[in-house]
DNA sequence: CTGCATCCGATTAGATACTG
DNA sequence: CAGTATCTAATCGGATGCAG
């Protein structure tokens, strides 16, 4: 793990999960294969139509999920995490487990405090 | 990985990472150990007092680095990575990984475009 | 149904000057 | 040397209206 202050590669991960929604976008793509444009939104309360297309895109672009756009009306728009995004399944897993053991260490520290 | 829209734990990992400097400057202080202030400063091209020090107390607020500071004239603060800090060493480790896979991919991309 | 455009507020970061 | 305060610019995200 070299360091290189011009260039630094944990910022290109990063760049990729980064954005209000992108992480959970991600995982319920992970987990429900193929989903349609109007269930991934139903699926995630608070996220507007703008915010879901602009991650759609930003995450489409990097190849990380495939598109595909049935030419029916009403236009029917299916999302799935790409052969290439499976890459990123490990590393999710590995935030996902830090940061969950990091919050409960937080609340532990949280009680403790409440004791004294 | 369970999914909850309400709360996803990725994003606690990720709110500890977010920041322009904080991966550069975990990646630092991972390396070298123990690190004063100015040599950080000078050790990252481009960052100002303000940044640095905003996110050197935001890491350290979580107890991802320890700060000492030694009562001399003109002042000497030194910076190192707690101890709780070194469990972040293995994802931001995985992600360095993925992040220069994905940088080496994208330039392979463009170069097979450039041919055609 | 899916998506774009526009406007606005909030957050983030850079520049600069000042302090013990 | 290390840190704070202030001002400004840029970016991000939310609300809303319109379109194929």
């Amino acid at each position: 793990m070299n360091i290189d202050a011009n260039h630094c590669s944990v910022e290109d991960a990063l760049g990729i999960l980064v954005g209000k929604w992108k992480p959970i976008i991600l995982l319920h793509l992970m987990e429900k294969g193929t989903v349609r444009f109007s269930d991934l939104k139903r699926s995630i309360p608070g996220i507007t139509q703008k915010m879901l297309t602009k991650h759609l895109r930003e995450l489409e672009s990097e190849e990380i999920i495939d598109r595909v756009v049935y030419p029916e009306v009403p236009p029917r728009v299916e999302y799935s995490i790409s052969e290439y995004g499976r890459t990123l399944e490990d590393l999710l897993h590995a935030m996902h487990e830090w940061g969950q053991a990091h919050t409960k260490r937080k609340q532990q520290k949280l009680q403790e405090n409440l004791k004294t």
